[in-house]
DNA sequence: GCAAGGTC
């Protein structure tokens, strides 16, 4: 019987091929890692028949790479000679258990599958798997199952029709991983050492570069500067209120406001002239308010820290514990659409038990259950996030900020069953010598959703008087009304994420981590507003570097996402075939070189800024 | 004392 040695890349997911594979019979062993185990059971593949099968994993990368420990004193060279330094793949001490797991089991298989999550990344860390194991068994045949989910049906059928790993998609990842090394390391030597000798007050602090904290802090600094150079512009309008069974009904222009007082004088005037206004319309229409969708980790971050007063770091490590405890799904997805397959009901059932929101599962299961919206993303590898098990409030080693983060997770996932909320939407529009003005009123009928999903507020307004097409009033106030443009606000934590997700700059699972980065630099600091909301504001640091940058070098400037960006699009090249892996290193290097020497010619902007 | 990306 063939052996057969399976390599997941997290330990969550080698127990469920285990258990797929073997029916829900398999052996587990320990290694000598705690979280790593070793499944055994048996399974008949198509193509290699009834076999002896190790399911096992690793935890993420296995190997990293650093550089030649020749380089690795500060002092050992110039910074730019990083661009060129040898450097070597290892395997962290934290991994070695991981590492001789696998070549203990490889070399007494004949088969290895690769069952990494099905990204770029994935396909990179297979080829780490890869290489261990051929080390200690160069004749191992590698294959590599396809799959999108651990649905036990879905997993057999994956084993059926096992593939190669994509070369291509593992060899991009490489040059990123070379990239970054060189690129962050050359400019963090670089920064730090010339900033700490010119300034006292930097002596001390670690200045770091990197291809995501940049322009992350970037785009911080941006909003502070268009905050700085806000100049308020005046302008007016035409505030009309009418007063009718005792309500003060305020009907707003639809032209909102002009900048121009002359013309609002000329217009406003006329309409006084005029007479009376008429009641063009009166509409009314059935208004909802749509369920969310199911929940995402870019979503999670941003709603959270909006609805929980968390920071994405702090939550996202909330998110990982409560996964590990095993209450909710994995952690990290982009996947806003459920499967076919999948039991919401079955989930909903698991909340039934909580004092809070148990209610609200009992009545979707007794009939109010909607299917929920499928929103456009798929990573094929994870779920939308959603609760597992229940967990109440009181649960052992569960404090109050992550019992926080369980309760939006299990609000959104049943708020994503629930029905849109509905109600009655009516618009009054008059027009008055030519100008219109509508004044709206809303009558909430169904909450459905929004009763479990209380972060969300959706409530009638005060009611309209009734009002008839085709009759006229004469406007109990009508007034010419002088305002000011507001100044842009600064960025909080969830308009940040947004534009670092706009922009690829970070994974979901690493913008939380790049923004306490920047904080922990102290290149940026939160800042209370007067409603307890933070704000992100740059540091005179930060705000140094980037407009540094941006003034030696706007295009290329180390402080926008631009050169990101490339990044992105030429390791999607190697992906197609369109590059190699040797020649983006090597275009990309170049490029920085440039960056660097007239970053390198221009340092005194630096200093004046 | 450097990066970003996985995950524990």
């Amino acid at each position: 019987m063939p052996r057969v040695f399976c390599v997941a890349e997290k330990p969550s997911v080698a127990k469920a091929v285990a258990s797929a594979l073997g029916g829900g019979r398999f052996q587990t062993s320990n290694t000598t890692n705690r979280f790593i185990k070793n499944y055994e059971t048996e399974f008949r593949f198509r193509e290699l028949g009834e076999s002896s099968v190790v399911v096992s994993s690793v935890a993420g990368h296995l190997t990293s790479l650093d550089f030649d420990s020749n380089f690795s004193n500060w002092r050992s060279c110039r910074p730019i000679d990083l661009f060129e330094a040898a450097i070597v793949k290892k395997t962290p001490e934290s991994n070695k258990a991981i590492e001789k797991n696998i070549k203990t089991q490889s070399r007494r298989s004949q088969y290895l599958i690769i069952w990494t999550d099905c990204d770029r990344e994935g396909e990179h860390i297979g080829t780490e798997i890869a290489n261990a194991a051929k080390e200690a068994n160069p004749r191992i045949d590698v294959l590599r199952a396809r799959f999108s989910n651990v649905e036990a049906q879905h997993i057999i059928q994956a084993a059926g029709n096992l593939v190669r790993i994509d070369e291509k998609q593992a060899a991009a990842v490489d040059a990123r991983i070379e990239l970054d090394l060189r690129i962050g390391s050359a400019f963090t030597r670089f920064q730090t050492l010339e900033l700490q000798s010119r300034y006292a007050e930097l002596a001390r602090e670690l200045i770091s570069y990197g291809s995501c904290q940049f322009p992350t802090l970037g785009f911080v600094v941006d909003r502070w500067l268009r905050v700085k150079k806000f100049v308020p512009e005046t302008f007016w309008l035409i505030k009309v209120v009418y007063r009718r069974e005792n309500m003060n009904v305020n009907f707003s222009w639809k032209r909102n406001h002009l900048f121009d007082r002359l013309i609002v004088m000329i217009l406003y005037e006329r309409c006084l002239e005029s007479g009376p206004a008429r009641v063009a319309s009166v509409i009314k229409k059935p208004a909802s308010k749509w369920q969310p969708l199911p929940l995402t980790t870019v979503e999670l971050q941003k709603q959270g820290s909006r609805f929980l007063r968390l920071s994405s770091k702090i939550i996202m490590d909330h998110a990982e514990k409560l996964y590990q405890k095993g209450f909710i799904s994995y952690p990290r997805t982009e996947t806003d659409q459920f499967d076919k397959e999948i039991n919401l009901q079955a989930l909903l059932g698991k909340q039934t038990e909580n004092q809070e929101w148990g209610q609200y599962a009992q009545r979707l299961l007794e009939g109010e259950f909607k299917s929920p919206r499928r929103g456009r993303n798929n990573d094929k590898a994870h779920p939308p996030i959603h609760p597992i098990a229940h967990l109440a409030p009181s649960g052992a080693g569960i404090s109050s900020d992550m019992y926080k983060v369980y309760t939006f997770i299990a609000r959104r996932f049943i708020a994503c069953c629930w029905d849109d909320a509905k109600g009655n939407r009516t618009t009054v529009e008059i027009d008055w010598f030519g100008e219109r003005f509508t004044a709206q009123g809303l009558v909430v009928l169904q909450k459905n959703y929004l009763e479990v999903y209380n972060y969300e507020k959706w409530e009638s307004s005060e009611e309209l008087p009734p009002f008839m097409q085709g009759e006229i009033f004469v406007p109990t106030v009508a007034e010419m009304v002088e305002g000011k443009t507001n100044a842009p606000t600064y960025l909080t934590e969830p308009d940040l994420i947004a534009m670092m997700d706009a922009n690829g700059i970070g994974t979901d699972a690493t913008m939380a981590d790049h923004i306490a980065k920047i904080e922990d630099r102290k290149y940026i600091f939160k800042q209370p507003r007067q409603n307890g909301v933070m704000e992100l504001r740059p540091s005179t640091l930060g705000a140094a570097l980037i407009e540094g940058y941006d003034q030696m070098n706007f295009e290329q400037s180390l402080g926008k996402p631009f050169l990101r960006k490339d990044m992105e699009t030429k390791m999607k090249d190697i992906c197609e075939g369109r590059r190699t892996r040797d020649g983006v290193v090597r275009e990309e290097l170049e490029r920085y070189r440039e960056v660097f020497a007239k970053v390198s010619r221009n340092l005194n902007i630096l200093r004046e800024v």
